[in-house]
DNA sequence: CTCCAAAAAAGAATGATTCTAATTCTATTA
DNA sequence: TAATAGAATTAGAATCATTCTTTTTTGGAG
């Protein structure tokens, strides 16, 4: 656990939005100027696998990287980007019994229109 | 419709596989070699935009492209990285109770060990 | 204090994807 | 049939996120 890596960790945990590489580039450079852009990456990387954190792929768009709390799902406003949390705690043993197998894991990702873009109609 | 996308529309179509664009472009290259890895990518992305075919990212590697017969959801086996297609129906409207608004679509991927990875335990 | 290994820094390199500009089709109209 | 306009294609440059390589720094063990 370096200074680098505890600091990338704080900037995800004060985060309620989940964020980019650059965005926490950006943000762990206003309290340690000197880190490099290849240090978050290898620390977010490095997290992911031993999953401490989460990557999350959204299409057309930068990864983003998400504290773990509790296991949860992906909710994304196809109007404006927004992405939320939510969590299907059925799903799990509904996924092993249809497939007959143990999973490792799954990743679900939502697609709705949120109550702005509703309205809006975007 | 022009010859380039039927041509395109066919490769996923006689393919059993999912394919990157680098692979289909190596394909639809065989049978009309003037084409374009730009036309390519163009007729994936205006496909995937009117829904006819499907973009699916895998962690780590290209974005694979699959034609859609009805919807479904994809299995990932960590070990070899095959990609297989289940369908769980009930999901959809589950989703929608849980959340209590309409969803507009959901990509679901679940990791697992394929039987030949179990054995070997990779 | 010195040495070693691990991590970080810097910035070049990569690879998938998109963009731009120029060219070629296609379909429609004259 | 010829001319034209618009759309699609081509070619390859450009971009952007991400990874890799090399050098430098750091922090702990002896």
């Amino acid at each position: 656990m370096t200074k680098q890596r505890a600091l990338i960790m704080n900037i995800l945990n004060q985060s309620d939005r989940h964020l980019t590489a650059d965005e926490i580039f950006f943000l762990a450079k206003l309290k340690m100027p000197s880190i490099a852009m290849a240090t978050v990456y290898n620390n977010l990387n490095a997290m992911n696998d031993a999953g401490l954190i989460h990557r999350l792929h959204i299409d057309g768009a930068a990864d983003c990287f998400d504290k773990i709390t509790e296991p949860h799902d992906h909710l994304l406003c196809d109007g404006c980007g927004k992405i939320s949390d939510f969590h299907l705690p059925s799903l799990s043993d509904t996924l092993e019994a249809t497939l007959g197998h143990p999973l490792l894991s799954y990743d679900l990702t939502v697609h709705y229109l949120c109550a702005e873009c509703q309205k809006g109609k975007r």
